[in-house]
DNA sequence: GTTAGCACTCTCACACACGAAGTGCTAATG
DNA sequence: CATTAGCACTTCGTGTGTGAGAGTGCTAAC
């Protein structure tokens, strides 16, 4: 990466932010005006053109102004943004909205959601905390009728999983008691990820005439360990697609992937970083070509669990959405944390 | 309502099913081809001046075909339409697709809808079981940790509904037992419309230093209570809306309106008939000026539970929806009905 | 009541002109 | 050599005009 002078960073950065602000393409005179004309417009029209040739910068047409490159956001973001600290009122907003949820980390996440969405603007989406490394710490099961019951699983990282089996045949407070047997012996603290069909295959065939009653019940519990490794996802203000012109015109791709599970699990597990910005094609999918993604993970306890951002235009504010997220990411953490105690 | 001679209901109806399927405004000329050239453009010219005298029909402009206004399309809908019949192979499909769901309600509610989205490329709403008349038959209280138990609540109409709830001080097993008590004389086979704050309060105030656990755990079990008397709302294939270039104008408006669970509830709740089609403003919101809405109740055991339904243009097939919905929404009902056993 | 014929209306697509915005380039300047 | 003033040039958007196409409404005849 090419080192800029002073001056041509400084023109970088108010393209940008008067491109992020207003949608215009911004010509060399209110740049000029911007600077508070320190130096002529020509000077400037050099500048710009010379960050045209390196990539920062993109002209629609000839005489129109420059707009920012994905290459010029990533410049951006990387060296020249400032970031906007949060106000202390707006941390304490976001903390009593988020107060007072009852410890389900759905529900949590929800709200966080819908802050986001309201806040940015943008498609909010999190992923509830999941761990493939948990610890199955509680299983219950609670008869509904003779023949359903609710199987609950409670395990590590305060992940809460709850699932109805119904049986062929019915569920006796003695079948009830062989199942609290099994738990307590197989399953209570092994890790979710030790649970699967094959594991409860072999359990099942030791139990003889009680294999239709128990299989469902104990599959159901196979499936909610399953849960607790794969994540669910939250989606709030998915209509704000539609605000962003420049989204509007593959609005319908881009509703669509949203609605496929698979890609955007893939795109919330694949980060590394606490924090990841991806502009553009930067994405690994190409619907989200023209969308910036903003990402932060929360950590429960000490373990990462989930992560909750935002898809939006790559014309967005992120010297200001960077720290909203990463500020609400920290704290869903720290709620979630609270409640394992 | 004039009645029309055979012929105008025949034009009327050729046009508004030519529009349904092409969505271009109809000529007299097409109509002619259509009705085998039994009479002459003039002819159907002449008729179909008294339709838009009449309110049936709508010119975009003098020179161009017509287009059916909302008066026509009831018209239709009420007295000209031949309802296709559910062929066997389809009927089937749609049984085995919504099979194999385990007994949550919401699960299969949210499976319905993707199927009904997905078969009428509309958006497809759906309100899980409710019942404010139902009968609590079983609360279980399921601890989590010392402070935190999940209350489970089971009603008539098999509507099931649970949440987390942390408590100040320790849930003990004799605060269990006080609490299976007060379930047991208090709460079974009471209606949970019986169940508010102040029944609660009146309750807890004779629990003496039991009040600051017990306290959570009762409101838990009305906020369920309620919970049971009002619905949940499922929405699938939202990306449709912008799949009717009629409805992407104000896509943004309609999409806004969908998020807001008030009018929607009331939209589901305000049905009387079994099945319920609005032409667009027939509909009670205007955000629905130029959507129809298809809706159509499910009955539990014999109770009125919930709706399913689509929300689209008003320019859609209702020929083939309408016994759609109808069939969905009946062997919604006889699932839901079979797991009550 | 139905039909043929025809003038009329309206839209859509394309062409063209013109003002606005902003540039690139050249030549002059410190 | 970086900076600047000046100016011709490019491109877009908008408004206007024209002609083809589609479909109508009306009149007069059957």
């Amino acid at each position: 990466m090419p080192t800029l002078s002073e001056r041509k960073q400084k023109i970088l950065a108010l393209i940008i932010e008067s491109y992020i602000a207003t949608g215009e393409p911004v010509g060399s005179k209110t740049l000029q005006n911007a600077m508070g004309n320190s130096v002529s417009s020509a000077t400037i029209r050099n500048d710009m053109a010379d960050l045209v040739e390196l990539g920062y910068l993109i002209q629609p047409h000839t005489s129109a102004g420059r707009v920012p490159s994905q290459l010029g956001y990533r410049y951006y973001v990387d060296n020249l943004m400032t970031k906007y600290e949060l106000g202390h009122e707006e941390q304490e907003r976001i903390k009593t909205w988020l107060q007072g949820y009852s410890g389900e980390p759905d529900q949590l996440l929800e709200k966080a959601g819908s802050i986001l969405s309201e806040l940015t603007n943008c498609v909010a989406v999190s992923s509830s905390p999941s761990d493939s490394e948990a610890l199955i710490k509680r299983v219950e099961l609670v008869p509904l009728s003779s023949k359903t019951a609710m199987v609950v699983l409670l395990a590590t990282s305060g992940i809460l999983k709850s699932m109805v089996v119904r049986t062929e045949s019915e569920i006796t407070t003695q079948i009830a008691e062989v199942f609290y047997n099994i738990m307590q012996t197989y399953f209570l603290g092994n890790s979710v990820s030790n649970i699967d069909i094959p594991f409860i295959q072999t359990l099942v065939a030791s139990l003889g005439d009680k294999v239709f009653v128990m299989s469902p019940l104990l599959c159901g519990v196979a499936d909610l360990c399953n849960s607790v490794k794969s994540t669910d996802l939250h989606f709030n203000g998915q209509s704000n697609i539609l605000n962003h012109s420049e989204l509007s015109l593959d609005a319908f791709e881009l509703m669509d992937f949203l609605h496929r599970e698979v890609p955007i699990k893939a795109l919330l597990t694949a980060q590394r970083k606490p924090l990841t910005v991806s502009i553009g094609e930067e994405n690994a999918f190409k619907e989200l070509r023209n969308s910036s993604t903003i990402f932060s993970k929360y950590t429960v306890g000490d373990r990462d669990s989930g992560s909750i951002g935002i898809i939006g235009p790559t014309r967005i504010d992120y010297a200001r959405l960077i720290p909203s997220i990463k500020y609400l990411a920290g704290v869903i953490g720290n709620l979630l944390t609270e409640t394992l105690e």
